[in-house]
DNA sequence: TCAGATTGCGCAAACGTTTGCGCAACTTTA
DNA sequence: TAAAGTTGCGCAAACGTTTGCGCAATCTGA
């Protein structure tokens, strides 16, 4: 890399070339910018002068190798095929900004996370690290273990390690079984995941355990991938079924997959809910949409990314703190697609 | 912070700790573990063999100090409303992580960057920046020049500064009137967007064009607000319209408001697309499900952050290089909303 | 055999910010 | 008036990695 591709740049203002500007020690100045008690009134204000003169932008990678704090949170997000991720992305990000924080992100998407990248979380000095994602929560979860970083999942539930905040999924279970024993639903369909994660694995629990608390059991279950295409196709299996052999209601343990089985059901002339009642569990703002109009557990957000970055602060702050596990209730929401 | 709140952490491998171990200088160390060639390949081998054995992961905050290369790229997303961003962020990560840089979300969602989010890119010394957002770019891209930060903006035009990698809109635009006006579509919607981005006018300017070009003109202009929302709210007003003023085929800029559209017509129980034709604009993986099988112009986004990448990378290595503005073609994705 | 070239390092400084400690000057108290 | 306390700094080192330069030892070619 010869100096011919590399013209001289403008050298930026810095901490020590504020304090030749000023006439002090450069410890002087980073006092004064952080409002630090022992610098005279009539010298921060000089330095605060100077610094807003000259664009002063603190060098954040300078200052985590002396304060050992970074201000970066990692971040890991789970298949682009679930909406959801989409939705916690913006929740956090807009969260993190208010606080002053960043997000750096280690990985998004359904394949495995490769050592390198969740390597990642230590070569950068992350202050934190929020994972929501089932498959790939082990091996950045160890590296924030072995490495003492502050590890909060969210909408999953940490096996060993860290902090989780995460839906009362098992109640939202329970509540969708109710609302459809209550309007008059005797053969249920469940569309499920598969995948090892406890989240779908409380969900259905907390259905089927009231179904089966009033007598009653699934009639049709069925994996649906936890995508689209697989509660498309899942939906698209029920339709096929005899009239007499068909549930009458259908929980889908996520709204993507929930979409799937109505609008397979609208192509195979089915009505919902006149035939078949649908339910899913998120709360995704595409639930509301007229065309689907589900009724859905809407998973407190907001309130879980707040909670989650609490909890990596506080950790930040002092590491000895237990790990603390969050469930918050969701909330009903009641929508056409039950009638 | 007393030391009462931070126990004594165990100390990670360092340069230092690595070569006080092998008997060697650090800056042999660091040397060896890049390759160079002036090190001796059994010196290389005992240091690659310890800093396996003792877990060594460099800090590139420190590293970044030294060289001037973070190995970030700061990201602007636009608004949550429209999915492309999903599909951007995504793939962005994953060719990002394949080339061994990180990303950091600067900011995502449609409300005005602060300042002091902005700034991040300097004080995080990010190598480069991907914007993808119309109404936010002024201020981070004005940092970025400020700055010699090198500057990708995807799927907008930069105004004065930086390097774009963008879709052939206008193109786009025309093809879509060309695949109408050959199907026999003689009444014209368009939906469109009020914000002042240009990927939209050159769609509208394509698509009106054409329609010149070949005598006609549009009957219906309504603005779609560039989500699902407005999509919907066009398409309901369309539906509403009495049947000799109905247009019999709708162009909506972009795949989210096409939706929409389709949903609002569906709902109105108009036929689609004997009734009325639809086409969008993006290529969504959603537009391909069967409830929509939306013809779209489908934006070859892999290439394009494939290029957005290199682009960068070519800056950060030479500065003095030119702005490139590229434009790629978008595939026409013929499907069942035009017949 | 000698001079020049090559190999394989180490030294020292740089990058920008922060923190602990100590000192001088000033103020307050007994 | 002297001692103790307070204020307002500066010095020096730390954080981890990298890079330019130079030196000693070894090799090669004339």
């Amino acid at each position: 890399m010869s100096s011919i591709l590399t013209p001289p740049a403008p050298r930026r203002a810095t901490v020590v070339t504020l304090s030749e500007l000023a006439g002090v020690a450069p410890s002087t100045v980073t006092r004064a910018l952080k409002g630090d008690t022992r610098i005279s009134k009539k010298t921060r204000d000089l330095i605060l002068g100077l610094a807003k003169e000259h664009g002063y932008m603190p060098n954040v990678l300078a200052r985590t190798l002396s304060s050992g704090k970074s201000g970066l949170y990692g971040l890991v997000l789970g298949s682009a095929e679930n909406p959801f991720y989409l939705e916690l992305l913006y929740e956090a990000t807009r969260q993190a900004e208010k606080l002053g924080f960043r997000l750096l992100i280690i990985h998004a998407g359904g394949g495995p996370i490769e050592d390198i990248t969740a390597q990642a979380l230590i070569q950068y000095q992350v202050d934190g690290c929020i994972i929501s994602s089932a498959i790939l929560s082990s091996r950045a979860a160890e590296i924030c273990a072995q490495n003492n970083v502050p590890l909060v999942m969210v909408n999953r539930v940490a096996l060993a390690h860290g902090c989780f905040v995460t839906c009362d999924n098992r109640a939202g279970g329970v509540e969708i079984a109710r609302l459809m024993i209550a309007r008059g639903r005797r053969r249920f369909g469940l569309v499920y995941t598969a995948s090892s994660s406890s989240t779908s694995r409380e969900r259905e629990e907390g259905f089927v355990s009231e179904l089966e608390q009033a007598g009653l059991k699934l009639a049709v279950r069925i994996d649906g991938h936890s995508n689209y295409d697989g509660g498309y196709a899942a939906g698209q299996e029920i339709a096929a079924l005899p009239a007499h052999e068909r549930p009458d209601a259908i929980f889908a343990l996520s709204d993507i997959m929930a979409m799937g089985v109505l609008d397979a059901l609208r192509l195979a002339s089915i009505n919902v809910p006149e035939d078949i009642a649908v339910a899913g569990f998120d709360g995704l703002p595409s639930s509301a949409r007229p065309i689907y109009d589900l009724t859905t557990i809407q998973q407190p957000l907001p309130l879980m990314i707040q909670r989650a970055f609490e909890l990596l602060q506080a950790r930040t702050l002092d590491p000895s703190l237990p790990d603390e596990l969050i469930a918050m209730r969701g909330k009903l929401i009641i929508r056409g697609s039950c009638g």
